[in-house]
DNA sequence: AAACAGATATATCAAACTGATACATAAGGA
DNA sequence: TCCTTATGTATCAGTTTGATATATCTGTTT
């Protein structure tokens, strides 16, 4: 059975509202939806190739010069298979997280540098939650509009729970203080 | 250059525990860290294979019966590695969340779509709380074994994020809902 | 004007991962 | 005895990642 490619999905999305060429598709995933998706050339471009030679999206040459540019556009084909997915009641979901695997197994080692893997991650979330917060705010202003109701909720689905994760830190660093004494 | 193959430090890790065979490790996996952490046979076996023609393990047939069975070991070259990438500061962090892929593109169809979605994912995330919450409960009564403070730090992640995912779900129903009159 | 860095743009590849399938044995209950 | 479920290893097609290759254009510095 052909497996379901996320990518298709998530450029189907993306071109539902503009049209885009590979390059641009890239940059909208790197913005708006990078804290909870990822995507990268390598299934971009065959992606593109692949429903292009379908019916769900068409192409269109948009060079400028000699730098080659393809601008896609969805079909009504491509908008009823985003439809039908939307409406799909399955879903995966999936977390990777390298830092709790390094805490799980933190017993291999020193707590110290257990504490350091939690440092480094609090300092990351810290940073990146302050860029979700300022997209966030921005997305508050503009919810007249309907479409900015849907990126407000998932940019707040990221600054909860990045608040959860610093809310965790603290009590984790200070659990491992607390032992610290005991320990290794 | 070599890519660092993850599943490589999942199975050492817990080898690192306990000798373990492929079916074994996939059972640790699906248990005790499952919910921030996924491994299939497809890429146990192949990895174990390669870090037992390595220095990383080594393997002895521990056969009951007919049945094959191969118990994997881990040497001190192995637990080597495995403090290593504990001790290197660079991690991966991916989330890959569907749910927040259908809401980011819940433009594309209907209100009530979106919020069966949501519905869908906070009745998987309640069912999985109860879970953890009971597994969370079990290692706070074994912390005086050392190793059960890093199982209950994770365990406790994983309880203290999906409640802010409950709360997140709530806010968003609710904010789907008030718009409800006005959509489409 | 030349040199350079960085953004734009497409494309491909090896290696890693997923989910399914295949195959076989063992244990337990109906 | 039959059937289901658990144990156990293994492989495969399809998907994804992260790196690399190649080329053009733009803006800045020398």
């Amino acid at each position: 059975m052909a497996r379901e490619r996320k990518i298709d999905m998530v450029i189907l999305g993306l071109l539902s509202h503009e049209d885009l060429s590979g390059y641009d598709i890239k940059k909208r995933i790197d913005g708006a939806i990078s804290f909870f998706w990822k995507g990268s050339f390598g299934n971009i471009y065959p992606a593109l190739k692949d429903m292009e030679s379908g019916t769900l999206i068409t192409k269109s040459d948009t060079s400028v010069g000699g730098r080659e540019k393809i601008t896609y556009h969805i079909t009504k084909a491509g908008k009823e298979a985003l439809k039908k997915w939307l409406q799909e009641e399955q879903v995966s979901n999936e977390l990777k997280y390298e830092t709790l695997l390094k805490l799980f197994f933190g017993g291999a080692d020193s707590k110290s540098v257990s504490i350091r893997n939690i440092e480094i991650f609090e300092e990351q979330i810290k940073a990146d939650l302050i860029l979700l917060k300022s997209y966030c705010d921005t997305l508050e202003k503009l919810m007249d509009d309907e479409d900015h109701v849907y990126y407000y909720l998932t940019a707040s689905f990221g600054v909860d729970t990045y608040e959860a994760y610093l809310k965790w830190c603290d009590k984790a660093k200070k659990m491992l203080n607390s032992k610290e004494a005991g320990g290794v």
